[in-house]
DNA sequence: TCAAAGTGGAGGAGCAATCTCTACTTCGGC
DNA sequence: GCCGAAGTAGAGATTGCTCCTCCACTTTGA
């Protein structure tokens, strides 16, 4: 990754460090809206070093994102590789939340082309013949409803990323049954329902989840 | 409503509507962050104006949500009227989508407590017991599944909202889709399956889809 | 030991929204 | 058609951010 560089000092290395374990945090917390000088006290060193060593805020997120990036590929390329097309599919829209899960900044990042550079283009040109891959090998088998489309994969992570993030406070778990949901209705026909594999938000709770869904989601 | 008002200057009256027409249009493009100066823009009159005749924008929210709240009410209602506890479910569902769908304002009006004042609360209150009546006589009729619970109707409002929104410029119909596929998820067991009502997002499209999602998604 | 490397954080620059203020325009009753 | 009350425009003051620079100081390690 950062090869060819010339090692830093110490102090330097250290302070790098806390500053990339701080960014960690409150992207995960706070979405990508951050300002580095938040980043800064939440490191405990100065704005300067945090523009010294990260230039952009694109800078920061780069190194952050590095790794989780590939997370995304191997989940897809798992789901492949399993026997039954339809555990495809689940493993593919289960997995992908996982990953996703406790971190405001992730969809962002992964979703779209605004932040990082290369790595994540290149992630999502080996990741597209793999979803189209399950989506048609699942539908052959009969196992996937057959008006089903390969966008339709982004488009359902969108959804239910939507309550994974409005939810975060109150329900962390409640993405679960809207994805059980979900994958309930792309089958073509069934006998029986997923077991939704976690509660549903309490009532009283309703207006904070929406509160969360609407105030500042993130930015871009 | 604005009853006890004083009648105000023919041409003061012509400038109200024309900023709540403005208003109208900007909030459902844009969504509630817009400013009360471009909002002045686009009516055509100075900001002053605005200002004067809508001190917060919070008033000028109001005025132009008073009705909206009161069909919301009543969507539920004729839902519940509806002999086939199945269809009232679907009504239920598919009636507020429609209500939201283009206004990008709706929703962060309509869900959340942080915008307008009393009208709203009072319409929270009607509506929550005509929600719970047509989901336990959905279940009771066996023809919604039984882990279901109430509060999962907001979440699935705001998930289906969420396509609603990001796809609104590249594919404004989708929402349809994935409300489909919700629907067939929340049988007990099914034959066949739902029809769509809208095509699939092209797969070109969707880089604009999740920017859109992702970038100041019109705050609170 | 000391030059090079690194640091902190006050503060300047930029931006965008809110809201005020007043010289001016328009309305409409008489 | 006059004229005072009502209404208006929009420049700019105010506030509240974030980004980012700069340099006197501290730390490191050959």
């Amino acid at each position: 990754m950062s090869a060819p560089e010339k090692p830093l000092r110490r102090d330097a290395e250290r302070n790098r460090q806390l500053i990339l374990q701080a960014g960690r945090e409150l992207f995960a917390e706070r979405g990508l809206a951050v300002s580095l000088d938040d980043v800064a006290a939440r490191a405990g060193v100065g704005v300067g070093t945090v523009y010294r060593r990260f230039p952009h805020r694109e800078a920061l997120v780069d190194a952050l994102f590095e790794h989780r990036i590939d997370e995304l590929v191997v989940n897809a390329e798992q789901a492949l590789a399993l026997d039954d097309p339809w555990e495809s599919i689940v493993h593919l829209l289960e997995g992908y939340m996982e990953l996703q899960a406790g971190d405001r900044s992730f969809g962002p990042v992964v979703l779209t082309d605004a932040h990082g550079r290369g790595g994540l283009d290149r992630a999502r040109i080996k990741l597209k013949p793999v979803v189209d891959q399950i989506v048609l090998r699942a539908q052959g088998a009969g196992v996937l409803r057959s008006d089903f489309a390969p966008t339709d994969i982004p488009t359902i992570i969108l959804m239910v990323s939507q309550v994974q993030n409005a939810a975060r406070d109150v329900a962390p778990q409640v993405w679960r049954r809207q994805l059980a949901i979900v994958l309930d209705g792309l089958r073509p026909s069934r006998d029986g329902t997923r077991e939704m594999g976690a509660d549903a938000v309490d009532a009283m709770d309703v207006p904070q989840m929406m509160r969360a869904a609407f105030e500042t989601p993130g930015k871009g």
